[in-house]
DNA sequence: CTCCATTGGATAGTGTTACTCTCTAATCTT
DNA sequence: AAGATTAGAGAGTAACACTATCCAATGGAG
């Protein structure tokens, strides 16, 4: 398929796919002539990736690309891109080494084993340091309630990455942890509203609805 | 206190002080003169939550804005702030129906009441459907395993949210939704990467580890 | 073979967002 | 009286993500 179809398929449009092949988010067609050059499925699904990762995770070009490459770099694993390629928001503010602690704290109750560069640490230790800056400080109970749920989530989540093939598997690391970010606080939102609903009507018993879904 | 004590205790330029009081952002001091405006306390805090909810969680100043209007606005209720106050990324896009009844029927599962002006509803699709395009389609199982971590984790936090001051409670309900998004989605990947790693070291035993923190 | 639409490649322009700067006149401090 | 600070208004700027225009080469229709 040449440039119109790669972009009536995509949905994006010619001129920003140009811009994508030039910033290096899109890799070059195969060229069939000076002016010509044929692209194919893996294209489409690129752009489509680019546009989710930008849409939905809400990550700059920069980023993505920085995500691209993590994934297309075959020397990379699955671990090492979740732990140092997804830095969505740039942590460029001071370390706040109390809440620092905190977070080295919390990582050694659950026995983690954490890449000494992942920045999911540093960015775990900013949102602790402003919530307490905010006078919302984070009590540890609720740390360690977070990270039972996460741990719960995670392992699932972990169990259905493909193992057979590594592009596969880390392409459905990224994407399950990008993009289903959204997916989490979406629910946790309505989870939300739906218990203060509940609070505000009387029904004040705690863990009394079923753990498992109805008619499920 | 005045406009450089101000911009020094919030660490916000003066510059930029201006703005957000032009913008609306941030009320305006009480004038004490035709060139000077007395400022407090609340002003400190509006500046520091401003600077948090653009850097933590990522919102655009529109948005802060209609955030903010909510927690000043008397009348509206916890339950209400969280259904229709925060809507970080504008759903734009079209509907996708099938999306929005998985959506729906998740809700029913589970027993939630929603509103129906929910943007949650809508964010929740929305992402569904970028998942489905990607070929990368998600669960109900998985969705309902969501759905119950969500609930316990929102469990929690409603029961945190103060049931005296009006204005307390719906502040530590917005602050606890917005920007605590970020913490537990950095948790949520140190956990992943502390289970893909588990995984790659050979230890494929599921569940094995404690699901309270070692010395709590 | 001619003619016109399409393409690759390059460059320049646009709209949005979030500040940042400059200026003026009034006022405060010393 | 003099220098600094401020409110208020407007213009300027930097980053970001496109979007438009241009050109020469090519491909396909007739």
């Amino acid at each position: 398929m040449q440039m119109a179809e790669l972009s009536g398929a995509s949905g994006v449009p010619v001129a920003t796919v140009k811009f994508y092949l030039r910033d290096g988010l899109l890799p070059p067609g195969e060229p069939t002539s000076a002016t010509r050059a044929a692209y194919d499925e893996s294209h489409v699904r690129r752009l489509r990736l680019i546009r989710a990762l930008a849409d939905v995770a809400g990550l700059r070009l920069d980023q993505i690309r920085h995500v691209l490459a993590v994934v297309d770099d075959e020397s990379t694993s699955c671990a090492e891109a979740l732990g140092t390629a997804l830095m969505p928001r740039t942590a460029d503010a001071g370390p706040d080494p109390e809440a620092r602690r905190r977070v080295d704290r919390l990582i050694r109750r659950w026995r983690w084993r954490v890449g000494p560069d992942s920045r999911n640490r540093d960015s775990l230790a900013r949102a602790l340091s402003v919530l307490d800056s905010l006078e919302h400080p984070m009590p540890d109970e609720m740390l360690d309630r977070y990270a039972e749920a996460m741990h719960q989530v995670a392992d699932a989540e972990v169990s259905s990455v493909p193992t057979d093939n590594r592009d596969r598997a880390v392409l459905h690391a990224v994407v399950g942890t990008l993009l289903v970010e959204p997916v989490l606080a979406s629910i946790r939102r309505l989870a939300q509203e739906e218990i203060s609903r509940r609070r505000l009507t009387g029904r004040l018993r705690k863990g009394r609805r079923p753990r498992r879904p109805a008619r499920g």
